[in-house]
DNA sequence: GCACCTGGAGAACGTACGTTCTCTCCCGTT
DNA sequence: AACGGGAGAGAACGTACGTTCTCCAGGTGC
């Protein structure tokens, strides 16, 4: 098997089982059995379990903003390209098996023992609130108006991963459209 | 020492290492060396490290709204009543250790894994939404209201802990004032 | 055909940790 | 003084898991 293959097959694995179960209560084990890896090519593609974590929140980080900003593309219109990313939140909130924000869950469970894993969270939640912000500009609206939207997404993120339900999204959308009129 | 000052030692020593380094990350031993109370004892108190956890986190839980309502009861007007809610996430951010939302952090931690801790949870932010829905109307004002603030104070919280700043309070009162005049 | 390398399966190793057990000491009672 | 019970210190036990090692099969170049 390519090593590229292996490489993503492995990440594929640990993706779901990750951002499923939570990161201590995987097992290297689990991964290699969910992969179809074994343990010594594991072992060569990632020396340490954190470095596969940090694989795991990087790829995910890429294909997450990639996500939204496809599905924001679709619209043209600068003010419908802001409120769509409450459009694609409930989206995803409908997923099967979503269960929250894979960075915010992540810190909770190591931000306090992992600088690299904090500062990936970090630098994520800043890449999607400066999309936000480049939106909001976009829109030509005043610029104070990005941490707002911000909260109302991050709090729509951790309400929907507590309660597993949809409707955070539309709450969010709503408020955030009031806000908008409001200025 | 009486089994009462030891249950609150415990509970002190459980508070500050689980809230402060996660609860994985704290063993046991750990606790009883921050507290004092021998594994012995402590294990007649706790019988499983679970028991520990939910009864941390169900103290919390009282006297986090406690500190709270008590925050908010200094202000008479409904109006203002509401956006105390904020100035006091703000004193909250501010304060040494903060680390974010204990529940939001234990949510992302064992939420997938543990049934008696995401209920717990949930138990919670519902009681925290509920307290809000009720400043809500006590202000005469819709109780539609009360999502979009609710997801506002969450968002906050969230960010204060990743960003490990107070600006997210500010920021969510003053949107919240947006909304509050919106309607 | 044979030496050699690669890779897989899984045993092995070391450590951490939840939980229990042992031993000893101290205190109150008789 | 003798005794019983509770408490503390910490050893012990079992398990889980991150990481490494061993062994072997299979394929490749001479």
């Amino acid at each position: 098997m390519d090593s590229a293959v292996a490489r993503e097959r492995v990440l594929d694995a640990a993706e779901e089982l990750f951002y499923g179960r939570g990161i201590q209560s995987v097992g290297m084990d689990d991964i290699r059995g969910a992969s179809g890896v074994s343990l010594k090519r594991l072992y060569q593609l990632f020396p340490a379990k954190e470095q596969l974590v940090e694989a795991y929140l990087e790829r995910r980080d890429g294909r997450w903003r990639g996500r939204l900003a496809e599905f924001v593309d679709l619209r043209p219109a600068p003010e419908e390209r802001l409120l769509a990313v409450f459009d694609w939140l409930e989206e995803w909130f409908g997923e099967e098996g979503f269960r929250g924000c894979a960075w915010i869950n992540s810190y909770g469970e190591l931000g306090a023992t992992s600088d690299r894993v904090a500062t990936q969270v970090r630098a994520h939640k800043k890449a999607f609130g400066d999309y936000l912000a480049s939106l909001v500009t976009a829109a030509g609206r005043p610029a104070a108006l990005a941490g707002p939207l911000f909260l109302l997404a991050e709090g729509a993120m951790v309400t929907a991963g507590i309660t597993r339900s949809t409707r955070p999204a539309a709450e969010a959308r709503e408020a955030a459209g009031l806000l908008l009129d409001s200025r």
